[in-house]
DNA sequence: CGACAAATTGATTCAAATCAAACGTAGTGG
DNA sequence: CCACTACGTTTGATTTGAATCAATTTGTCG
């Protein structure tokens, strides 16, 4: 069975076989030998959280698919204040091609798995598969347009319909048991209360209060700080503030 | 001479010899018989200030280059409120690939000139040339960058520091007589105080207070309402908050 | 000139920041 | 095992920056 699979998926590396990026990712615009050559070059790691992953101003030397956890994009003022920019869920592709230098800062919040590959070999598949480039078009202008909804959320929602905005993005993509249906969801917040504030724009005694407010109004439960259950997915997105930033797509 | 340039440009169309989008725009990868290709479906277009060039949720049927003035990109929410999410200058091209509707609006800020193309000409070219998809790339990862910096600005900088950020920014596009040691800038402010607003997440009446503030301590000169001088752009620098929306790539 | 929109200026209110304290919870070592 | 520390979180009291409400003033254009 495994050898007939073998037969079928000939020339595919056996890693990249069960690989979220080959279904969903970058890899996924690559041919058989396009994709076995970029494997050799590859390596993975176990990242834990709070590891910095790209450095801000530091030069790029690998790229990275993002196998499982969450890394969180920040960037920062020279008197400390810090905003988070973006999240990178699986199975998103992390670092910036045609800038030598990063303008960011890349962090691991939760432990965090990396398939990565040196600079190198992902300008030279820049090169020789149009069909890549293509991908990482697609993925840079969905981050595009996600940071555009995130920019109505920080210029004109209020403090209450930040959270409830944070919420229900991270519902969607941590999803651990939601039902396409989505009617409730239930998941572990990916950072603590500093990093939501630091990514919503308000302090972090600003989310506890709002947490604690659709705690109370049977929005959302709360188990261990971490773990988050909202029983009506509906109930929530009310609480969000007119479309928009929370679209279906 | 015009026929020797002629000779030495063989296949470039005339249109396309002096236009800015060839030369840092996208059609710069362009090979002359694309060009000549792409020219064939194009058509110039003027368009007066405040007209809709795309609107929110609607099918997008062309694309195309902006070659002067500006455009602004807004999202809003039901309920009203609006948030301005990019602004687009010469030589930017126009358009989301591969989405079908818009997710955002597109207005004219001033008077503003277009090179526009059918979807189909643009997909065309997509498919036929890798050089046009990288540029188109770059593009989109510039897009982010910039989005990412205002995120910074609209999440933890004051009202006083998100004005002086949005004039260096105007400043540094529309550059009408800014030396490139850029000791000194004027330019017209290419949109009402209310779309500042609007761009900055604040009121009308805040954006008014802090160009009066700046005006009064001497950073800014203001005539007409609209055309702005600053006599040293290090000092409006200084007032931006600390390196980061601001900094120099 | 008169009319309308855009911009400024002032007075007041309010949402969120700040300052400050207490309360878990997790990890460490005696 | 429990005291002890450290960090993250919650909660409370107070302050403050920007919003809101409300007039004027200025600029633009028919």
């Amino acid at each position: 069975m495994t050898l007939r699979q073998d037969i079928h998926s000939s020339g595919i590396p056996v890693l990249c076989l069960p690989c979220e990026a080959r279904r969903r990712g970058v890899c996924g615009a690559l041919e058989p030998d396009d994709l076995a050559q970029l494997a050799k070059t590859s390596s993975r790691h176990n990242i834990e959280p709070g590891v910095e992953l790209i450095g801000d101003a530091e030069a790029v030397d690998c790229y990275s698919n993002v196998l499982s956890g969450v890394v969180k994009l920040t960037k920062s003022l020279s008197d400390g204040r810090q905003q988070i920019v973006g999240l990178q869920f699986a199975p998103d592709f992390l670092g910036r091609p045609f800038k030598i230098k990063s303008v960011i800062n890349a962090e691991a919040a939760t432990a965090v798995s990396l398939c990565s590959f040196p600079r190198a070999a992902i300008e030279r598949m820049m090169k020789q598969s149009p069909e890549f480039v293509h991908r990482l078009l697609k993925q840079a202008l969905n981050e595009l347009d996600e940071a555009r909804e995130w920019m109505v959320t920080l210029g004109r929602k209020t403090a209450p319909e930040k959270v409830a905005s944070f919420l229900l993005m991270i519902a969607r993509n941590i999803d651990s048991n939601v039902d396409p249906a989505a009617r409730s969801a239930c998941f572990e917040l990916p950072m603590t209360r500093a990093d939501i504030s630091d990514f919503l724009g308000i302090t972090n005694e600003t989310v506890s209060r709002q947490l604690t407010s659709l705690r109370m109004d049977g929005v959302i439960r709360i188990e261990n700080n971490r773990r988050v259950t909202v029983d009506s997915m509906s109930r929530l997105e009310r609480r969000c503030g007119g479309r928009g930033a929370t679209a279906v797509e």
